[in-house]
DNA sequence: GATTATGTGGAGCACTGCTCCGATTGTCAA
DNA sequence: TTGACAATCGGAGCAGTGCTCCACATAATC
């Protein structure tokens, strides 16, 4: 790649981070090209679809994710480990307003930029639950696309503005749901210490 | 209202019930006009915004619902009461696809044409549930609000195509979190007897 | 039939996603 | 250093969007 190529695409880049924070995944892209200072086609050249930008600033997130939930695997109790990732990912989704409307329907577009990222993180999140089933400590009749489709839920519960008050709550009801053997106050409790420690 | 006014409000109503169907609540003013064969601003006259309009399609759905929570407050028991109006709040928010975000951006913006119509079918379900919480049939942690936004996630997971499949089976998984004293698999058993009835 | 308030349709503005192509610029051989 | 050339760029252009404004048509009234 040529090395103002690379600039470009770099500059491209961090400014989508920000748009797309502010604006939601459906910002718009000659605004995007606009604040780079790159002409719309340059944009395009780069990132033939929104997927394929959205993708690219998703990457390292969701890298990360799969790198958490090895650990957690090793590292924490089964349901722990779980409900641990689970609020990640819906964190993740939050990232970018919009963004899992996007994710689900790229599940199943094999076409889709986002497809490969979307299928590793639902695996990474049925291991989790496979470890929390053999434990007996989440309800069996839920897999991992029920898992990733109540993630969704969750993030679009959290981007929903006038849900927001209520969106920790509604984590720990729905987390409190998948693990058999655990009130859900307490995985509420969890969530707290977590967020003020 | 001047007849030739009155003609085409129906057949704006009309036009636009076919066009959200298939198109979803993003769906274009302009190809409504046009197919209604009425200029633009035609359409922004009778309704003013895109809520309006959509409040107009929703308005005998959102009566009919709260009619039904009325009924359905004598003549079930009160958890049959929350979980069937529950169910009919998800399949009458999946009617228009998509609208189910802008009805919760509605209930924080009393300015919107939506807001009246969301703010009494949040009463409807909050009486239901209070019933159920008198019978000690509901957990005492969820409120109106809470059961709003469940039915939001379970009406948004709904318009995901690749979710469909699962998506009876969350609803039994979530009703089943909102009731106290019943396992999932019942309230799933019940949603099965009535689809065949 | 004439008057008037009500209702109409489409031109127009600013925006969107996306494509195409002439101009520019980095790179590498001579 | 100087070309030459391929890689890259930027914006004009097309078709679509939401929404406003206003000259014109027409239903209702006298």
């Amino acid at each position: 790649m040529r090395a103002d190529a690379r600039k470009n695409y770099d500059q491209l880049l961090a400014v989508a981070s920000a748009v797309v924070t502010e604006e939601g995944a459906d910002a718009s892209l000659r605004d995007i090209a606009r604040r780079a200072g790159v002409g719309l086609a340059t944009l395009y050249r780069h990132f033939p679809t929104r997927e394929a930008l959205l993708e690219a600033l998703l990457r390292t997130s969701f890298d990360e994710l799969t790198t958490r939930a090895d650990e957690l695997e090793t590292s924490s109790s089964p349901e722990d480990a779980l409900v641990s990732w689970l609020r990640d990912c819906v964190a993740c989704a939050h990232e970018y307003r919009g963004v899992v409307a996007l994710m689900m329907a790229a599940i199943e577009d094999t076409e889709s930029a986002l497809h490969n990222s979307c299928v590793t993180m639902r695996a990474a999140g049925t291991r989790l639950l496979a470890r929390a089933h053999a434990a007996g400590m989440a309800r069996t009749d839920i897999d991992g696309t029920d898992l990733f489709a109540l993630v969704g839920a969750l993030a679009w519960l959290n981007d929903q503005p006038s849900l927001t008050p209520r969106a920790d709550h509604l984590f720990g009801v729905i987390a409190g749901t998948i693990l058999t053997n655990r009130a859900s106050s307490d995985v509420r409790e969890e969530g707290r210490l977590r967020a003020h420690r």
